[in-house]
DNA sequence: ACGAAACAATACTAATTAGTCAAGTATTAG
DNA sequence: CTAATACTTGACTAATTAGTATTGTTTCGT
């Protein structure tokens, strides 16, 4: 199981974001060198976050991007959703099916369940994790909080 | 995030060896049979099992694989990393560090936190299901079972 | 011994993902 | 108005992953 490039990146993009929010637009040369990645790879990350209406540019000098919305209101969930889809959602179940494709298997059935169940975890801890709580340069180092109220997730 | 083909595959693979476990080895073309892949792919997938000492094979007429030990004590988890490696060591962090390479974007931190935090869940989930969980034909079904004793997963 | 059954190893092709390049278009400061 | 700034697009190359093919080696049944 991995992460694919343009999560990793593209989250670390809409973090630069996020720290920077209250300071207007910041250009694609700005995140490029802050992340240490070039600005064409910068340029086509932010094209898909564009898409994916997580972030909205402006042309023209002291141009650049910023947050559609409050970093506190965007979920890491939001942001890996529109740079690679759901977990589920990819599942080689459906794509991968070998040549037979009814419920012959039972593997199928019982490995399509296991990562259904993980997609359901994985994402609903993300969505609990805002940029907010990763960006905080200060405040409470890196670990996604977690509301307490909130902790119990659905296990199977 | 994603899992790979060769996870998929080779967890399947393992599932028919588990579904299998009393009556003595299966051969790939078997494997290939029941699963609707090529016997090709097959082998380059046991081949890795085999690797990682998941399995056994013997040469010959009646020859085949079989699990090197009870389906019941196999977890998906060792599965996954013999045949993918875990997810925190794949990470990006370390190999896609842009050009900078000490610490200086909060921002690395905070997702490798992350990545890790999202590791640590996935795995233990990983380590409580074993392969007889999911092989189980006529039993529970399909999803992962866990033991209500220890279902507290350490949320950061 | 011999031949069929079955795994083993390596090298290759195809598909997908990652990352780069070049030539645009829009916006604003002066 | 114009020049500098900055985003936009699409095509391209490189790297990785997925899947195939070929050829070889071992073991067993007769």
């Amino acid at each position: 199981m991995r992460f694919t490039a343009q999560e990793e990146y593209g989250l670390r993009c809409m973090l630069q974001l996020a720290r920077n929010e209250d300071n207007g637009p910041l250009s694609i040369e700005d995140i490029a060198k802050s992340e240490g990645i070039t600005p064409h790879y910068v340029g086509k990350l932010m094209r898909i976050l564009l898409k994916g209406k997580l972030v909205s540019s402006t042309r023209g000098q002291n141009g650049g991007y910023t947050l559609v919305k409050p970093a506190v209101d965007i979920s890491v969930e939001e942001v890996i959703h529109v740079l690679d889809g759901r977990l589920f959602e990819n599942r080689y179940c459906s794509k991968y099916t070998g040549q037979i494709d009814h419920c012959v298997h039972t593997s199928e059935c019982a490995v399509r369940s296991l990562w259904s169940t993980l997609d359901g975890i994985v994402s609903s801890i993300l969505q609990e994790t805002t940029l907010r709580d990763l960006a905080g340069e200060s405040e409470n180092g890196s670990s996604p909080k977690r509301d307490p109220e909130r902790s119990e997730l659905q296990l199977p």
